[in-house]
DNA sequence: TTAATTATGTACTGTTTCGCATAATAATAT
DNA sequence: ATATTATTATGCGAAACAGTACATAATTAA
């Protein structure tokens, strides 16, 4: 089950299989925080003792720093693919949001946002590396939608004087509210309505307006907040 | 120097301003997170010892939540403020996102972000109390945005067809990313070139462009990442 | 002065934390 | 078989942690 393209290696075989330990350990991360985060929590949830653990990732940092890898290469992934998908601009950035939507709104009542935009900024003040991987994680967003809007320009569907580097920049803006909007509990339909809402701003297009119903004084887009029992 | 206006109290004074107290356990907060931050650490910041910590505000928890709410609600009255000085809404809105900025940036070297978005979202997961916060300190801004764009619609320097709501929603968001950036150490410039593009194209102005316009003043919009040193 | 009340200073308790040492186990190589 | 190599299981140990007793100090009330 390891893996069968490897030769067997010489001692006794791992009991675990890597990518899922990997996946146990970002879950923990994810929901907890990297401080909040027990190494119990982590041998529990990998089914792995201690000593593989240190083995396979080195420390505690060690883990979240490979956890923080693969998400961070497989979220740029799927954003990519969304992004590239066949169709105009709008519909391709749409797709992208709603790819991220999905990833930030799985785990149902426990909302779990971008793993990197929730663990990263509280640690941010701990250690420079992971305030430079937050940087990272934000260039990294801010150049995937700015690609994409280069080459909507380069098709001729958008003016060439667009300030492509600046609009993906606020598309990857957007993107980062609605990921914190996902861990506060916010509703996927109305993060959606946001994020369609920010991108035919940023296209400059005219926005929907006011979803069909009368357009005099009544407003329902109330600012609601989610579910959360009060205070 | 404590109160002037408060009747002496029973018995021995306390040698601690409780403002101040507070300020000193927010920073601790906000640089290392609610997890991270030990008590010793609140202790030796406040230069108090833990039973009167604990006297003032029950547990680690209640510190927390005192910070918190002394956060927001500062936070909210800036940023009110710089929304209702008088002049366009473009310019009230550019005066509120320097106002931001200003919080975030400060602490030089170590940059902050916000409070909230810097604490919160890690947290949400342990604790529904968390993510309740965060959902009302989002709604919130969102709320200020909103009311400032009303009145811009009802003094008839917007257009009545306006979306307030998600576009107050939509400006909110660019704070939240601002934060983001901030924490991940982009430079102030930078972020105030961004905020003013996304109140362009939340106006449906026309962006400032790569030549033209001379009311914005011009700059590189470079996806740039800040000056963490690489992994 | 004497009692009552509130805050402070020190030290403690029991738990939790991380990382590692040691020994047992399972595979390959000779 | 026997040795070698790598992983797993158990548990240790020193440090850090949150929260609290207990005695001392400072102030008001009587």
């Amino acid at each position: 089950m390891q893996n069968g393209t490897e030769k067997p290696r010489r001692g006794r075989p791992p009991a675990y299989d890597r990518a899922a330990a990997l996946q146990a350990i970002t879950a923990q991360f994810w929901q907890h925080g990297l401080s909040a985060t027990a190494l119990d929590d982590l041998a529990v949830s990998t089914a792995m003792n201690r000593p593989s653990l240190y083995a396979a990732f080195g420390d505690k940092a060690g883990m979240f720093e490979a956890a923080l890898a693969a998400y961070r290469d497989l979220a740029a992934a799927r954003l990519a693919a969304a992004l590239n998908t066949s169709g105009p601009v709008a519909a391709a950035l749409e797709a992208a949001f709603a790819e991220a939507l999905d990833v930030y709104g799985a785990g149902g009542n426990a909302p779990r946002g971008c793993f990197a935009m929730t663990s990263l900024p509280a640690e941010a003040g701990n250690d420079p590396r992971w305030r430079s991987a937050l940087a990272v994680m934000i260039g990294l967003t801010d150049a995937l939608f700015a690609t994409r809007l280069r080459a909507a320009v380069a098709a001729g569907e958008l003016a060439q004087s667009l300030d492509c580097d600046m609009l993906g920049t606020l598309l990857s803006s957007l993107l980062h509210s609605l990921a914190l909007r996902s861990r506060a509990g916010f509703g996927r339909d109305q993060l959606l309505a946001l994020a369609r809402a920010g991108i035919a701003s940023a296209l400059q297009q005219r926005l929907p307006g006011k979803g069909g119903d009368g357009a005099g004084g009544e407003h329902h887009a109330q600012p609601a907040i989610p579910a959360g029992q009060g205070a």
